[in-house]
DNA sequence: GTCTATACGACGATAGAC
DNA sequence: GTCTATCGTCGTATAGAC
């Protein structure tokens, strides 16, 4: 499922979230329809009204799927960490070689950030609004997809000042590409993907 | 000026804004209560009433310094482009070399992150709440910025594949600084710049 | 400059009919 | 499942006294 939808701290992308996983039929509308108003305006800036709408239904109605605004920004969150989490230990399943698994975690990364724009926004900037309970279990993902990423840094065959560090740079920059990754701008996700691998492997001494 | 505060979508840090070029008194206080609020919980999840009462004001009294909640951000925002740009331009001054002034470029700006990680945070996750009007000076500030980065890396010593993507990738894993650097935790400012700009340089294509 | 008091619209959420 | 209607609260902002 799909939308288009204009932003402003990110980049004109589609509403899409990861098929299968998510529920469909009114509890997708809304879901999809919240996507795109947190990703926009924020979770403060957006009224349960307003999702109601954007979903064509009335804002009351929402309360039958989620019994409060925060719910619908929890599952969101936690879709988009379980998503990332679950594509990045597909990625080196198998693997052996840690330059093979770099290069996979890193493609991977770059690409649950071009192709969910949205929801790695919402899910990066909006995670802070939810309370301890809630973010719990996507803060546990986002610490275990971190730890797969250090643990392929800290392998020896890097040569790093810091795998912390290298890994935070190479996080981060992958990180960002959700916020001005978008139709409207002119590389593919794969040039995004092959540029960004070459620089990681770079950024932690592999020489070509 | 300094306080200690506790956030959410970041380490704790302390509420500081660049002295000199900001207001003192009481619109200073205003300006460093609404700094601490806006970056733990947001624009809108901050109320006008909560600024006066961490600014030792009644919310009323605001308004005899700016005539609105969005002014407060727009000038927060303001401060922390105009801080940034002034340091990276003072940074590559005089300099000649690309590798000396890619080297300085983020050296300066992994420090702009560092001490001022507040700052930087609201700048860049609150900046879309303004209005076009308000935005565009910041937003004109942004570009010159990265325009200089640009201009830097496509002077034809470094071997990129893309400046464009490479300048992406050094301004993502910079900016993303202000998000977890903080008093809690094991590195100082200049081992996180002196990482970074190794970094910056193997990414660029520069060999040790 | 700073306060108290207040206007008034929008907010999240609920009750109850269909 | 979905609606209309509404509750109580909190939002931004202003008026006017001191």
């Amino acid at each position: 499922m799909s939308e288009q939808w204009n932003k402003g701290r990110l980049a004109t992308a589609a509403v899409v979230l990861p098929e299968g996983t998510t529920p469909t039929g009114t509890q997708g509308r809304v879901l999809h329809a919240a996507l795109g108003l947190f990703a926009e305006r924020g979770f403060h800036g957006t009224s349960i009204r307003e999702i109601g709408a954007a979903a064509g239904i009335n804002s009351a109605t929402l309360y039958g799927y989620y019994s409060s605004k925060e719910l619908v920004l929890a599952e969101l969150v936690l879709v988009g960490h379980r998503e990332l989490h679950r594509r990045l230990l597909d990625a080196v399943d198998g693997l052996t070689d840690p330059v093979e698994k770099l290069t996979a975690l890193v493609r991977t990364h770059v690409f649950a950030h071009t192709d969910f724009s949205l929801l790695a926004v919402v899910t990066n900037s909006e995670l802070h609004v939810l309370s301890a309970e809630l973010a719990a279990p996507a803060l546990a993902l986002r610490a275990a997809s971190e730890q797969l990423l250090l643990d392929v840094l800290a392998d020896g065959v890097f040569d790093v000042p810091d795998a912390r560090l290298a890994a935070r740079a190479i996080g981060g920059m992958g990180q960002r590409v959700g916020n001005w990754f978008g139709p409207g701008q002119d590389h593919t996700r794969e040039q995004v993907a092959d540029a960004f691998v070459l620089f990681a492997l770079r950024l932690a001494g592999v020489r070509a």
